[in-house]
DNA sequence: GTAGGGTGCAACTCGATGGTTGCGTGATCA
DNA sequence: TGATCACGCAACCATCGAGTTGCACCCTAC
């Protein structure tokens, strides 16, 4: 029961800036310039937060020409909500419903 | 739509000490220094993380006697899936259930 | 009362990381 | 072709936080 993928998830969300993105990404994809122009931070900041984004499966990268745009993949997420059902179900049975609703998601 | 009590809950979630540390005690309640001869960090540092954790609500101080014992609360919990299902409801509609059947639970 | 074990507080180290600037590269369009 | 704009890489800085050690305090038991 390694919670091996929830840990990339978990470090991924442990920042705002970063479900801050995803929250907007989720709304509309976009790229990494547009992104810093809608953020307080500059476009290698977000570069870089879009990175781990991807490396943690959250998020998809597609070329379109000059830039790369990114749309979120939130399949992942079920390993955090997995992860989460496990603890809070011993204390409260309706978590368990979670992991009941989400055991059909196609996994990775 | 303040994710405003979610930070607490993913900044608590964040390390993976302190997941740890919230899956034994889920298992059932102890004091920091039982945990630490559990674990391969100090008496300090494990009371450190429950400190956090406990601030974040994820945790009920119980004073016995001489030592404190921890129980998981996992009522916040709710908030971080909360957010998962409005980032992940748009993407799967599976997730959406999640909110409801979360919705039920006492807030606070 | 006194010894001992659990807790709490404070100072310190150190590695991780979020942010920046600077520059080189590649694709678009006039 | 040349100007422009978006991207990628690298170096650098500053802050945060996880962990440690040391010591004082409190409760319990003998």
């Amino acid at each position: 029961m390694s919670s091996d993928a929830a840990d990339a998830v978990f470090d991924a969300l442990a920042d705002p800036m970063r479900r801050q993105l995803l929250a907007r990404l989720s709304a509309h994809p976009a790229s990494a310039t547009e992104l810093a122009g809608e953020l307080p931070i500059s476009r290698q900041a977000v570069a870089k937060h879009l990175t781990l984004l991807s490396g943690a499966g959250l998020l998809q990268r597609e070329r379109a020409g000059r830039d790369v745009r990114y749309r979120v993949t939130p399949a992942p997420l079920s390993d955090a909500v997995d992860w989460i059902s496990e603890v809070g179900g011993q204390w409260d049975a309706r978590l368990a419903r979670l992991s009941a609703a989400l055991g059909s998601r196609p996994r990775h």
